[in-house]
DNA sequence: ATGAAAGCGCTAACAA
DNA sequence: TTGTTAGCGCTTTCAT
């Protein structure tokens, strides 16, 4: 591996007229530019960025830590957090916690000791050690909260707003004639999917429905999750619409169903969010509420390179709109979502 | 930040003492370790991989370059590639190339200025130039190939050996009575794809079957290339079985098939590659072939950890078996499988 | 237009 | 058992 003194000694300049060369500065000679430059060819010198890490407290590069490589949702992200690092000439370097509280702390550690210059952070459950932690972590590093606000401690945060969403799609099936809406929703400590869980109750207090504890189904994330809701449900309620807090899930559902000769969406009516691309690939297609994945990757970068432009820079919070994406499993139409909106 | 120095300043020892004690070496005194230690605890200091990196020469990471987070398939690999690497106390850091061969070399290049101590290649796409490239990265930092065989350059490799079960299942299909099989099958140039499609072709060929030029799709990989591919097929040739080289792929496929009224897999059977987790879930179950994502990982990054443990250990082609799964999308049973089997 | 020297945070040789 | 010193590869004053 080729040092920056190879090729100054090779070019017989000293390591700083090199050093000026591969930065761009103008104050070289055209001539020693160029011989430099040969020399750079000619030993395949690329300057090492640990190095220059270490002198100049930079490394360009961020951290990102998700909860699983295989939600899909966070596939979709990620894809879109790295373009956005790149053109930004950022490297991504990315961590999955498993869900795993604890691997939170020990990857954020680690990516602080490897002195990524920003964080993004999604989908954390908070505890008030990790808050302790979290509040020291932003002295030091640009953070942003992604997927769901920064709650118990003082961060940009972006996503979109599930609460919005699910309390629309959940008015609307209400409007369309569904007598029973249940809801399978996953772990409420994450507090977008509380967040999410607070738009389908509120939807139907609001319009006067029992919040029905049978209606209600607590699962992790995923196609099991969903599949195993599903039974629940139909082992009891028999709802005849099913919101969920992910495709995932709703995935899950659409089995059970179909395994169970119930038809969707004529007997029952199944909703799913985030809208990843095998939802629109599934039988029935699924109608689900679509997260502008490329616009939450761009915002939550340029978050991180503000404050990295500019350390004082106040903390945003920017919200998305959810859209409701109307497909096969359910027999909603744009019009019954009017009809409640607000 | 704190560092080293600060350490030793406060406990009033120097640097080496306290690089003693955060290195676990037993020749400090007991009670000097102590005040180290809570100096460390005050302070929060951690050290500086960075400093580390430079110092040693090794910074406990290996890179991943992968073609897209969007494929699913290796989102599941990711999943066992970080945890394997975490197990050896290394962390992944993975990079997408979206499919750009030109951006496999650029982040292979960042990579290495990064001095990652491994590199994990999955899917690359050969060229005379690249070959020359990565024989000169393998000089310097031990390099497996994922997913497909190293050709054009000596490394390691480990994958699945899609020859055998692409053609395993083609035989099963013919056994079975199918006239007219096809695949739909992706860029050539990447060498698994050739080995996939030939485990087709000669499974055709020793069935006495014409490798009819009709029978064949070229197509990117995806949900679009397989519903694109399915409107070619059933145009003209019409199949009553469709072998892919993908689960995405494959389910394009089936929506194709679910939106022109066309069985599966009374009219068509219709089989996949990966096993991803959602091959499980879509209607009807996909059959498929299995790759052992956890295998896969483990050996990777093992064959990483034996190299950097002993820079002359020898490289090594680690071929797993493919599994077929049989779902719903055929009638396939292993007796058809067994019949044709070698 | 160029170079010498210091220093980023750490560890390893060597000395005490 | 502990400390001194040098140096990993780079950039940045400060001289010249």
């Amino acid at each position: 591996m080729a040092t920056i003194a190879d090729v100054a000694r090779r070019v017989g300049v000293s390591t700083t007229t090199v050093s000026r060369v591969i930065n761009n500065f103008s104050l070289v000679n055209a001539e020693t530019r160029k011989r430099v430059l040969v020399a750079i060819e000619e030993l395949h010198y690329s300057p090492s960025i640990i190095a220059r890490g270490m002198r100049g407290q930079k490394t360009r590069s961020i951290g990102v830590v998700i909860p699983d490589f295989r939600s899909y949702w966070y596939s979709e992200l990620l894809n879109y957090i790295e373009i956005e690092a790149r053109n930004h000439d950022y490297l991504a370097i990315i961590c999955s916690t498993e869900i795993d509280p604890a691997r939170e702390l020990e990857y954020l550690n680690d990516l602080l000791q490897r002195q990524v210059d920003g964080l993004i952070l999604c989908w954390y459950r908070g505890s008030t050690e990790k808050y302790a932690f979290l509040r020291n972590i932003i002295k030091r590093v640009p953070l942003v909260v992604m997927d769901q606000p920064a709650t118990g401690f003082n961060a940009s945060s972006v996503y979109t707003d599930g609460y919005k969403g699910i309390k629309k799609i959940t008015k609307g099936l209400i409007a369309q004639g569904h007598q029973s809406v249940a809801m399978i929703v996953a772990d409420k400590r994450y507090s977008e999917i509380a967040r999410r869980y607070h738009g389908y109750r509120d939807a139907m207090r609001e319009s006067g429905r029992n919040v029905d504890r049978t209606l209600i189904v607590e699962q992790d994330i995923g196609f099991n999750a969903g599949y195993d809701g599903a039974r629940t449900l139909f082992s009891s309620a028999r709802p005849t619409a099913i919101v969920t807090a992910d495709d995932l899930t709703a995935i899950g559902v659409l089995q059970y169903c179909h395994d169970n000769s119930i038809s969707v969406p004529k007997d029952v009516s199944v909703t799913g969010f985030d809208n990843i691309l095998i939802s629109g690939f599934v039988t029935p297609r699924l109608t689900t509420i679509s997260q502008p994945a490329e616009d939450l990757a761009r915002s939550a970068v340029s978050q991180i390179m503000r404050k990295i432009g500019n350390k004082r820079a106040r903390n945003q919070e920017i919200v998305f709109e959810p859209k409701i994406i109307l497909r096969e499993s359910t027999t909603l139409k744009s019009s019954d979502l009017e009809k409640e909106a607000g």
